[in-house]
Parts: C-alpha cells; sequence; structure tokens
DNA sequence: TTGATTCGTTAACTCATGTTAATGCTTCCG
DNA sequence: CGGAAGCATTAACATGAGTTAACGAATCAA
C-alpha cells in the first residue's frame, strides 16, 4: 500500500517538493477505489467534486453532441488525474462524461477538502495550482495549436508519443475521435505510415 | 470621459455588481492608450501585465510557429479585455504577439494592481474572476469543441456571429488564419454561401 | 497620373477526408 | 458448436481543402 501512495506523491512532487506533514494530510484526504471498463466516473449534468489519481487502466473525458456524436476530448493515463475540473472550479455541473475505457484503479479525493488543506500547507498550493496550470491551461493550449496547425496525420503520430502503449489497449474509433476524424481517415493514415 | 468608463463598468457589471468605493478604485487603476493600426501590445518573449479594454478598434492575439505561419488564436474587439492572460497568471513570458488590426483607442492598467483590491473589494474579486472563466475558460473550451466537431464553414458561419461587423474592417486571411483554413479556401466558401 | 503593392477571387490540379458499403476477423454468448 | 455483434480494413465515390498561378480591383506613393 506504500509504494501506491508513493506514485502519487512522485507525481505532485514532481512539480513542487511537500514538506512531510502536508504529504501526510494530503495523503489521508485519499482513498482507494475501482472502475470496471465501461462504468461512469462523472456523467453529464453531475456535480462530482472528486480527483482521481489513476494507478492503473485509462479514462476518457467525452462530450455528446445533440446528435449523439462524441468527441474523446481526453485520455487520463497511469500516473494522472482526472477530473471535471471546469466544473469543479466554476461550482457548475460537468458538460463533459468521463469513462473507464479499461479496469482502472485509482485514488479519489474531493477537490474541496485538498483546497482547505492550502491555507495551512503553501507548499501544497503551489504543487497542485502548478499541476494544474501544466495539465489544463498549458496543454489546452498546445492542443487548440495542434488542432488547427497539424494534419491529422502529424495529430496520431503526437497522439501516439503524448499516449504511449494506449494505441494498442482501446478500440481505434476513441483514438480517431480524439484526432477529429473518422475511424476509415485514421486506418488509411496507419496503412499509409506502416510502409 | 464618464462614458468612456462606463463602457467599463457596464462590462464589469455584467458579471456581478460592484460597490461604488470598489468601482472608484478599480476605475482608478485604468488610464486612456491608443495603437495605431499593427503596434504592438504584447510581443512574444514579453513580460506585460497590462490588461486593455477596448474603447474603440481591433486586436488579435496569434502565434507564430517556427516556418513563419501564424494563427490568429483570438480577436479582441470593443468592450471586451484583451490581455495575455497565461503569461500573465503563470508569471512567465508570452508565447504569443498582440497587434492593432484596426487603429485602437483602449483604457489599460496593469492586472497585479487589480488583484491587489481583490482584499478589500469581494465583489471586483467575483467580477473579474467570472469574467475570465467566461472569456478566457468557457470559451476555450468552446473552440475546441467547434475545431474539431464543426467544418470549416460552420465554423466561418460562427465566426460573422461572434465578432459581427469585424469581417468588413480586416483582410481576409486573417478570418482564414482564425478558422484555420487558407485565404482561397475562405473566398470558396464565402462565393459558395452567397448562392 | 503612373507604377507598384496588396488583396480577394477564380481556375486547375492534387491530396485529404467523409460517406457508404462490403469483407473478414475476432470475441462473446447461447 | 454456431450465430451474432463489434471492430478494423478496404474500395469506390463525392466533397473538402491545399497549392500554384493568373487576373483584376483597390490603395498608395512617387
Amino acid at each position: 500500500m506504500v509504494e501506491t501512495f508513493q506514485a502519487l506523491r512522485n507525481t505532485l512532487e514532481a512539480f513542487t517538493p511537500l514538506t512531510p506533514t502536508a504529504w501526510m494530510d494530503f495523503r489521508e484526504l485519499f482513498h482507494p477505489a475501482e472502475l470496471s471498463k465501461g462504468d461512469y466516473f462523472v456523467q453529464e449534468g453531475d456535480r462530482n467534486d472528486q480527483v482521481a489519481f489513476i494507478l492503473e487502466g485509462a479514462l476518457r473525458a467525452y462530450y455528446l453532441d445533440k446528435n449523439g456524436t462524441f468527441y474523446n476530448k481526453t485520455f487520463f493515463v497511469e500516473n494522472t488525474f482526472a477530473a471535471s475540473l471546469a466544473s469543479i472550479l466554476q461550482h457548475i455541473p460537468s458538460y463533459l462524461n468521463f469513462d473507464a475505457l479499461l479496469d482502472t484503479r485509482m485514488l479519489v479525493a474531493n477537490y474541496y477538502r485538498i483546497e482547505a488543506l492550502f491555507p495551512q500547507h503553501r507548499c501544497l498550493e503551489t504543487g497542485v495550482r502548478k499541476l494544474i496550470e501544466y495539465e489544463w491551461v498549458i496543454k489546452k493550449e498546445q492542443r487548440e495549436l495542434r488542432l488547427v496547425l497539424n494534419n491529422a496525420t502529424e495529430r496520431y503520430l503526437y497522439f501516439r508519443e503524448e499516449y504511449p502503449g494506449l494505441e494498442n489497449k482501446i478500440p481505434q474509433y476513441h483514438i480517431a475521435s480524439h484526432l477529429g476524424i473518422t475511424p476509415i481517415q485514421l486506418s488509411r493514415i496507419r496503412a499509409k505510415i506502416k510502409v
């Protein structure tokens, strides 16, 4: 169990070192949870203030439009945090769905209880803020640029770098949706690259 | 001059009402400034902590890649705020350029001086936070969805709703860049729609 | 006024992508 | 075992979009 929490600690401390007491208080907020493939973590319209640190498996955040077409906005893999952050920070229902792409083990905590530790533990606020800025703000900007400036082939190659190994664990159509193309076109791109 | 500041007040109070003293303190931070067409407001690599409220004219924020191609990320028109917000909030140099698309009159203030008023004026913090969440977070999410889910024609039609009148004031190639297509393709789309 | 520049449009061609449909390969379940 | 469902691939066709080049209108400066 110790090494379970170690991954969580390493991920956060990649942004800033934590004092021993900050880490202990932080760690106390998390408890193990599991999702089977297909289970929801957050459903559209929900207020789910949980933050999940993924130990094993993967989640996706997807948007569903009126026609029933879905768009896989983000994948969450091992050693990353999944949360409906826009919903949590703005105190509004989530417009995204989150579900498990694979059987998933994770550590979950309530975001507001984490936030409540900030006054006592400056390092925690710094670490969490930096993590959010990096994972959420900066990555989102970069993604917008890729969507406009890169073609589908380049976006696919980037996907393979961003989520190594994930390609072989989930259906191709989930990847195509993330890239903004049809599964047919992704299949053509893959055929072309293999040559 | 009174009515000059009135537009600023109306824009912020659209998010939350301000107390008279909050408004007075806030207003004191702003001073008039002008840019001629083509002038820079922020250049890549700069740390510019200014927030500009646009009274007349328009700015753009654009990204320049290694090949010299530019991407017009955002247009800022009358009665909106322009700032290199990611840069300001993260205390890092801007990776975007901001320049004037038209001769522009605006009111500018230092963001940190605005932030410094938050402890004394809760309403100000609320208003500014809501404004940022709406203009920056929510709109950005919506833009990502449009880039993936809508084709260029739909994005063009949306552009005309989002920035009414701007189409006739700036070169078409700026619009094409914002839509992620070439000016030639935009011209074809325009020709098709006019039928 | 003249010449140069900038910009929008159009044409012709190529390549990328969507759509529809067929095929084959799994996997799962009865 | 056999059938059904889900999925990736491929083909054929239509549409979207990039590239290059030519043209013409508007603007600007000499």
